[in-house]
RNA sequence: GGGCGGUUAGCUCAGUUGGCUAGAGCGCGUCUUUGACGUAGACGAGGUCAGAGGUUCGAAUCCUCUACCGCCCACCA
């Protein structure tokens, strides 16, 4: 193979993808000396397809697996693919609708079979398009939400909370979706800030009372009226508290309900008093607990008013009823006013249908043991959060969190293992048999429960099911996941992963933010601002979107995708990819040798940056500080080792350092971009094996004073080539020098590197012309003095800069409280500084004289 | 109502424990057809680090307040 002109992405990528998992370079080696190293992917949903926060979400797991690969640890990158119970139900119901089709149309059985085959016909894009993103995960431990292990697990940990008594069925107001036909837990519900109205009603008194006649309360639904089972004060309101134990007539029916007093009611709210609808709002269920109301049901699952709310109402939507319980109450008088006011109501995420809280049995988790054994372990910092801010929110919220419904009324999903004896409701006994619909025990029949588990249920226990096979690699080494998956995911994995065992799943969690369109704003389907991370790949490459994405990104925060920062990153590949064909050139033009020798002033420098560079990306890394390792890297290929390195090269052609060093630089490259480094290397006479097994470099040993020196020989020859921008004319002057070693040793170099004509060594008597700002030197750039003259502005400045620089320094010398009290290093470091800053300007001014 | 985050160059953003001349990419200006790369090279312009106060020898960085902008949580009838 050649190196073309250009770097072409496509024309490898796949290959290359390919090399790597024939070869099972992904499977971790389980070296019995080396630790492990662990992350497990959030399982993508099986039948969709990726969008651009997976291109992120790999780029960031994928570049810890690779670094820690290259450590030598044993390396496990475990993906997975996601049942996605309820999105994927709510696609295929769709599909079914647009066959004229519904749910009801058949049986459960059946319903889970469509979905499987639906399923399974779409998955392997999904990982297609993972494997174009790079991930270098070991595709033979590829999970899938419901194989029978996880599902096998899942039941076990269901059997445990239920001996534990953690597990209960109950009748509770559960958040329902009318439209998808099932409930949600708490933080599946989507609240917007909406306008709304407040009606004011009056209730009559039974019994006038110390000439009060009636009670004013205030709701948002009026049509939940026809359930309400009490009107509440507040107990200390004296305004009304003689009234708690009198009885008031409902409007709009024939019931008479009684006053109570709760301190739910609030004085300064409205009127003070309230209504009390138990079956249909929260607030109001936990008032009839504490009372124990009744609780009538006004409101059926199919969100319409039902046989409860009287024959006038039964059948309308609750949008119909409300209207027309407006009108009725308005003809009779009760209603008192109404005023526009802004409040938060519950929406379905998917379809945005007003989430109606209604009564219905469910399987429930008594949080709250697991939740603050999670705090416990939260607040001992026993798991370390990127960005540290997440773990208190997440303790706060796991400190408020209410039992978690984990009954979901569609067929898509693992079975509840769950059966109830069919001549006692309340009979109810774990079984696994779920495939069949009726099961005997001891002579009684029971009836399977026909719902499904909440998927974060089964991912919820996400880590301890995928790494089972290799136990040394739980707890995982690093959660990387989506803010947004704070409380719905990681705080249940952590909860559940305690409960399960007795160990936190992961030692550290890294949340990244949303990746927002390139306004800002954020992507969705509707607003089509929606960016493909595969036509990303196809255009630029994998590797630029990888480093695209990372770049001037920090945890937790939102950003906007940049298309200038992949195509900055694909330009990159580019230059890695000409620096490599410089090289094979310079090789294959080179004579035999293999021996690493440095000895030119480059050389030391060369290697003191890579080594530096090397040391600070491991620190960088292991603190998940991506996108300044991204950079540091960028600046070590293109601005040290390609502009001055390879410059430098271009005379000694010292071929054995140069393959040495690039190969250095390719290994700390890959973690980045893994396809245009191992192609590199592919493609490199030289090179054997793979780039992706290969060891982390060592330091080189270079000489310190050597590499300063090249430091200064940088600051002479950026001097001279400012001054040839900035000098009149497109004249090349020569660069003399006076007593300066260093230019001595270096005139080739200096020649190569400014392209002056000569550098000539001159004597004391000979210096003229114009001398570079560079302190500890003299060198004299040797320009005629009419263009001196012409000159003279810009030597001004740069005399007035120095001496602006210099006063600076003395002001901070002057202060007796900077010499006593900053470290003395810092002071001497000043001082010196000074020193040298005020012997140049010193010989600038004296020569600055004879113009 | 509670909590979290942001405000740094024309744009998008970095800036770890306070330290000397505040960085990057893109954009902008001038120059360069040097056989690795024009997806390039060289040089350069551009910042009162939102505002006010405080701590400190020293603050973009720590503290307080203010303004504006986001996000999250919460049962406000």
């Amino acid at each position: 193979m050649k190196f073309s002109k250009t770097y072409e992405p496509n024309q490898y990528e796949p290959d290359i993808y390919a090399l790597w998992e024939k070869s099972g370079a992904f499977r971790p080696k389980d070296n019995p000396d080396a630790d492990p190293y662990t992350i497990v992917m959030p399982p993508p949903n099986a039948n969709g397809n990726l969008h651009i926060g997976h291109g992120l979400t790999i780029a960031l797991q994928d570049i810890l697996i690779r670094y820690h690969r290259l450590k030598g640890d044993n390396a496990w990158y475990i993906p997975g693919a996601d049942h996605a119970g309820f999105e994927t139900w709510v696609v295929y119901e769709r599909r079914l609708e647009s066959e004229g089709k519904t749910r009801f149309d058949y049986s459960r059985d059946d319903l889970y079979n469509q979905v499987w085959n639906f399923v399974h016909e779409q998955r392997g894009n999904m990982e297609l398009q993972i494997r174009a993103l790079g991930a270098s995960c070991d595709w033979e431990s590829l999970t899938f939400t419901l194989d029978p292990k996880v599902i096998d697990t899942v039941y076990g940990t269901f059997e445990k909370l239920w001996h534990d008594g953690l597990i209960y069925r109950g009748e509770k107001l559960v958040n329902f979706c009318t439209k998808h036909q099932t409930a949600f837990a708490d933080i599946e519900v989507t609240h917007k800030d909406e306008k709304g109205k407040l009606w004011q009603i009056a209730y009559p008194l039974v019994k006038e009372t110390h000439g009060v006649k009636e009670l004013i309360v205030s709701t948002t639904r009026p049509e939940t009226l026809l359930g309400d089972t009490a009107v509440a004060v507040n107990p200390k309101d004296d305004r009304y508290n003689d009234l708690i134990g009198q009885m008031v007539k409902l409007p709009l029916t024939d019931r008479e309900i009684p006053i109570i007093g709760d301190e739910h009611a609030d004085m300064e709210y409205g009127t003070g008093v309230v209504k009390i609808t138990p079956a249909h709002d929260q607030n109001d269920y936990e008032v009839g607990q504490r009372h124990n109301l009744p609780m009538i049901t006004v409101i059926g699952y199919d969100g319409k008013m039902n046989a409860n709310a009287g024959a006038n109402y039964e059948g309308l939507t609750t949008e119909q009823a409300r209207r027309k319980c407006l009108e009725v109450l308005k003809n009779q008088g009760l209603l008192r006013g109404e005023t526009e006011i802004e409040h938060s109501v519950g929406h379905c995420y998917k379809c945005d249908t007003v989430i109606e809280p209604l009564l219905k049995e469910q399987w429930f988790i008594n949080v709250k043991p697991l939740a603050e054994r999670a705090i416990k372990v939260l607040k001992e910092g026993k798991i370390k959060f990127h960005p540290a801010s997440k773990k208190q929110v997440l303790i706060n919220y796991l400190s408020q969190l209410k039992d978690w419904n984990i009954s979901r009324q569609i067929p898509w999903g693992i079975p509840i293992p769950a059966f109830v004896n069919t001549e006692d409701p309340t009979d109810w006994i774990f079984d696994t048999r779920v495939d069949q619909p009726e099961i005997k025990v001891k002579g009684k029949t029971y009836r399977r429960d026909n719902d499904t588990f909440d998927t974060w249920f089964s991912s919820g226990q996400w880590p301890y099911i995928t790494t089972s096979s290799r136990e040394a690699h739980y707890p995982t080494s690093v959660m990387e996941t989506g803010a947004d998956l704070l409380f719905q995911w990681v705080g249940r994995m952590i909860m559940l992963g305690l409960y399960v065992t007795n160990d936190t799943p992961f030692k550290e969690v890294y949340m990244h933010g949303m990746v927002l369109d390139e306004k800002g704003q954020k992507m969705s389907k509707s607003k089509g601002n929606v960016i493909n991370p595969i036509e990303v790949v196809s255009k630029y490459g994998s590797d630029a979107l990888r480093l695209g994405l990372i770049a001037s990104r920090s945890a937790g925060v939102n950003q906007a995708f940049s298309t200038s920062k992949v195509v900055a990153s694909r330009n990159l590949c580019n230059k890695l990819w000409n620096i490599a064909r410089l090289i094979q050139d310079l090789v294959d033009k080179g004579k035999e040798s293999d021996e690493v020798v440095v000895d030119n002033l480059c050389e030391d420098w060369i290697c003191r940056e890579i080594n530096k560079t090397s040391k600070e990306l491991q620190k960088l890394l292991e603190h998940y500080r991506f996108a300044e390792a991204g950079d540091l890297i960028y600046d070590l290929i293109w601005n040290k080792y390609a502009d001055w390195f390879i410059e430098c090269e271009k005379l000694w052609k010292d071929t054995a350092l140069l393959k040495s060093t690039f190969e250095q630089i390719l290994i700390m490259m890959h973690p980045f971009a893994p396809f245009v480094t191992e192609t590199i290397w592919q493609t490199l006479s030289w090179t054997e094996g793979m780039l992706i097994n290969q060891s982390w470099p060592i330091p080189y040993k270079y000489d310190e004073a050597m590499a300063n020196h090249f430091d200064e020989l940088i600051a002479i020859i950026t001097d001279i080539r400012s001054h040839y921008q900035a000098l009149p004319g497109a004249q090349k002057y020569p660069v003399a020098f006076h007593d300066d070693p260093l230019m001595y040793k270096n005139q080739l170099l200096i020649q190569h590197l400014t392209k002056c004509p000569c550098v000539p060594q001159i004597n004391l008597n000979e210096i003229k012309g114009l001398r570079l700002a560079v302190q500890g030197h003299n060198i004299y750039l040797q320009i005629p003095e009419d263009i001196h003259k012409k000159y003279k502005a810009n030597l001004e400045d740069r005399i007035l800069k120095l001496g602006r620089e210099i006063e600076t320094l003395e002001a901070r010398l002057r202060s007796p409280n900077y010499v006593q009290k900053a470290p003395k290093e810092l002071v001497e470091e000043t001082r010196n500084t000074l020193a040298e800053k005020q012997d140049l300007l010193g010989k600038m001014k004296a020569e600055f004289s004879y113009i």
